[in-house]
DNA sequence: ATCCGGATAT
DNA sequence: ATATCCGGAT
């Protein structure tokens, strides 16, 4: 990632002495006691960093701490993680969102396992880290460093955030020329020795002090260089686009029950949206503008009726609102004539639940139908029939043995 | 209601 | 180079 091309803003001295008052202020003020740190240990565990390292992603060290602990003592070593059930790791992982994760730290356990039986020992070089799934460029050097004692560095949201306002870059943090800058800088302030510590100390110092909101400048041992505090720019960093307004999307969630009062649930694919997951099938439901009094009623939409080729760039995406179950489903409800009704046991349930996602809103409303045992078990034998991974469960089960989505908990409460 | 975030598929 | 993925914090 070394790039010489590149000016810093901070002069020698400066860029100098970051690192030793880093370290510094980290030695006093910083985290010492969280589960996965091998800082203090000689023979650091690459195992609880890496695990600790792909949960971390995107997630805060609170949400993270129970399942990390759950993680630990249900698959205490890589070994027990590999050879785990795909459907026990989910169910682990539910609830801690980004499920890829999840998939590519199973599919890397057992990637692991390979490298420890072919050579001995975990992976020890950078490039051997990032060939493991979910492992990316900063993942990579944050088990380097912290994992193995040797050298790494990291360029993760905290260091970002450090960096652009210590030396006042302005450039958009999404665009790969400014994440380059960002990189060089990492690398030239990170010391040869302690590159651990020093990682550790730069995350703690972007969560605790130099947050994006408020931060404590007064407590920073970088504040007398720092270029947005000299220009009381703090906020103004990290630069980085704005987003696009979301769009909404509607579904129908379908609680189809059998005579045994147990739910059919569906394993969704391994892309898409909450992948390898358990949700209730999903029914589409298009949203129409009505003009005449502005305001938007729902519209229930048959998939078997529409024409692939008539509307095309609204066709592609109607379509991939279904998974292949959910088309199985649905196409077996029309033939027999069956409509799931809305449950509104009072007026106040008549509201959908409303799910975000970084691109559009989710409102899925819970819709009910009971199945008599022929019809149960007709539908059971279609999707079958399509080997598609399916259960009957009701709602405490799923809870416990199933690896649920927010959402998918969030309707059967 | 808006913002935050690392790896990967495309 | 850009879009995709989740739940929590603010």
């Amino acid at each position: 990632m070394t790039d010489n091309n590149i000016a810093f803003t901070q002069t020698k001295d400066h860029l100098d002495t970051f690192a030793p008052r880093l370290l510094d202020w980290f030695a006093i003020n910083g985290r010492h006691d969280l589960p996965w740190q091998q800082h203090l240990t000689d023979t650091p565990n690459p195992y609880i960093v890496w695990l600790s390292e792909v949960m971390l992603q995107q997630t805060q060290v609170t949400t993270v701490l129970p399942y990390f602990a759950r993680f630990m003592d249900s698959f205490p070593t890589v070994q027990d993680l590999a050879t785990a059930e795909w459907n026990t790791v989910a169910e682990h992982w539910a609830g801690l969102g980004y499920y890829a994760r999840a998939r590519n730290l199973h599919k890397g356990a057992k990637q692991l396992v390979a490298v420890i039986n072919e050579t001995g020992d975990f992976p020890q070089t950078l490039a051997g880290w990032e060939a493991i799934a979910g492992v990316g460029p900063s993942t990579a050097g944050a088990i380097m460093a912290m994992g193995l004692h040797r050298y790494g560095v990291i360029c993760d949201g905290n260091v970002k955030r450090v960096l652009t306002r210590w030396a006042a870059i302005e450039g958009d943090i999404t665009k790969s020329a400014t994440t380059k800058e960002l990189w060089a800088l990492a690398e030239r302030l990170t010391p040869i020795e302690n590159s651990g510590l020093f990682a550790q100390a730069m995350m703690d110092m972007g969560a605790t002090l130099c947050t994006r909101r408020k931060p404590a400048c007064p407590l920073c041992p970088l504040q007398n260089d720092c270029l947005a505090h000299a220009q009381n720019r703090e906020e103004d960093y990290p630069v980085k686009a704005k987003k696009q307004p979301k769009p909404s999307k509607f579904s129908n969630a379908l609680l189809i029950q059998n005579v045994d009062g147990e739910i059919l649930w569906l394993q969704r694919p391994d892309s898409g949206i909450w992948g390898g997951l358990w949700s209730l099938p999903l029914e589409f439901i298009e949203k129409v503008s009505d003009n005449v009094k502005g305001k938007t009623t729902t519209k229930q939409t048959d998939i078997l009726d529409e024409k692939p080729l008539e509307v095309a760039s609204n066709e592609k995406v109607y379509e991939a609102e279904f998974t292949t179950a959910e088309q199985i489903i649905n196409a077996w409800l029309n033939k027999n004539n069956l409509v799931a009704t809305p449950i509104n046991k009072t007026l106040l349930d008549d509201a959908p639940i409303k799910h975000s996602l970084t691109h559009f809103h989710w409102y899925l409303t819970p819709q009910s139908l009971i199945l008599n045992n022929e019809q149960s078990q007709a539908l059971t034998e279609a999707l079958q029939a399509a080997e598609i991974n399916i259960n009957w469960l009701n709602a405490a089960d799923a809870q416990a043995t199933l690896g649920l989505p927010r959402a998918m908990v969030k309707i059967l409460e």
